[in-house]
DNA sequence: ATTTAATGGTGTAATTTTTACACCCTATAT
DNA sequence: ATATAGGGTGTAAAAATTACACCATTAAAT
């Protein structure tokens, strides 16, 4: 049994005690999600240094010390892909002893969910990463470090939040039409559902809005378009918070 | 935009590339619930060290640097209370700047749930903790750091997986009534709940192994008592893994 | 102009789950 | 014996979920 034993407490001005340090990296890792061509997908990058050089990853690099990490994350996704302003939620941290080849690094991992459609180009800021690109979650390769675990973790959050949060909205275009909607949760859950069932029971929670619009540019009969009306959920459900 | 700056790989060995650090720390806390007396409490120790002397705050400290964080929760509970073979779970990663007042300290929050009765009584092993004790999660004190919201986030969480995951049973002693049951449903969720539904419910899950014993050493007539049958419940929810 | 291909859009009945609700039973203490 | 305190049970109404199939509309192809 170890005990608690580097706490040495030295006097540094009057009220000031050092703390116990030694040497430690924190990180963050972002596992984002998009849908597109009726496929969800993840947001990778070919790594430019070592160690796993050449290697897909998740987006992800090391907090500064005077940012909070919920701003590294926004920051390092920004630097990798490109992208910002997305809503990312935190959902693990692993601190395996030996999850890094080249010391202790323990990671904060956060997902965010996103339209890929209108995202700018994906072009990484820095050096580390080679390229961005998305892929989907169906056969992905091998990660880097213990990124596919970071996945898998992932995935099943997100999969399991579906059905009590309202995350699906994050992924479709800001207009959509129910069979994008109804494909997304057949994507994320892996099963057919019930087209009439499926409608009935997302127009009865009362939160889409059905625009005056239809698509367009498809060779079919086009379909209304709605939205996600934020304000009727939150009013709804209470403004249920998720942390 | 500041952008990533601090890696500068320096070549030690053949292939070693040594990590970019900086005096960063990382810690444990962690919220252990129990109930007892039809209270749901929570237990905290009191600090013996500044900052922060003489305040109430959870149990957590410092993680080594050749542990994972799940080791080392486990030790740092062990070490301020005394108490051991939890199964505790990681619930969120708080790292804002200036949470510790003496530098930049990252902090992973662990719960568990446990019986208090049948415990070994709580007992510190170490100096920073003087004592430790359960609190009910009503009136809570003022906490040090930020532990009144790392305590109110490990609540909600809680509460939110109360009704999808058996967590109820581990706050139990192993044989437990229907009445203990759901007065632990009704202190968690803060409402009255219907007697004949809420044992219609639960015996139809089919986890709940009724017993040929009864309640002891009550001046009324005794209930009888259940076990938790987790075999029966990771059959029938098809062992879902929460992480 | 007609046909084809592709998706849009709709209702009802059966089943299951959830809710609301009140009284007698039994063990112990007096 | 009786008072006390919680133990234990059923039914009907309402709500939610499931299963299930066909006609409508549009653009493109002919």
């Amino acid at each position: 049994m170890t005990i608690i034993n580097n706490y040495q407490p030295e006097i540094i001005g009057v009220l000031e005690v050092k703390l116990p340090t030694f040497d430690s990296v924190f990180s963050v890792d972002c596992v984002i999600f998009g849908f597109e061509a009726g496929e969800l997908k993840i947001l990778l990058i070919e790594r430019n240094e070592e160690p796993f050089k050449d290697w897909f990853a998740l987006p992800g690099y090391i907090v500064e010390q005077d940012e909070s990490i919920d701003d590294a994350a926004e920051r390092i996704l920004y630097e990798l892909t490109g992208l910002r302003d997305l809503h990312m939620q935190q959902f693990h941290t692993f601190g395996e002893v030996n999850r890094h080849p080249q010391g202790r690094v323990i990671t904060v991992a956060y997902y965010a969910l996103i339209r890929i459609n209108g995202q700018k180009e994906l072009r990484p800021i820095t050096q580390y990463a080679r390229k961005a690109f998305w892929h989907p979650v169906n056969e992905l390769p091998k990660l880097a470090f213990d990124h596919s675990e970071i996945f898998n973790t992932a995935f099943n959050k997100i999969r399991r939040r579906l059905n009590y949060q309202p995350i699906a909205f994050e992924l479709l275009p800001e207009k959509f039409t129910l069979t994008q909607l109804q494909s997304l949760y057949e994507a994320v859950e892996n099963k057919k559902l019930d087209k009439r069932n499926f409608r009935k029971k997302m127009l009865s929670y009362g939160f889409l809005k059905e625009l005056d619009e239809k698509q367009k540019g498809v060779s079919y009969r086009a379909a209304k378009l709605y939205k996600f009306d934020r304000r009727k959920y939150a009013k709804i459900f209470h403004n249920e918070t998720e942390k």
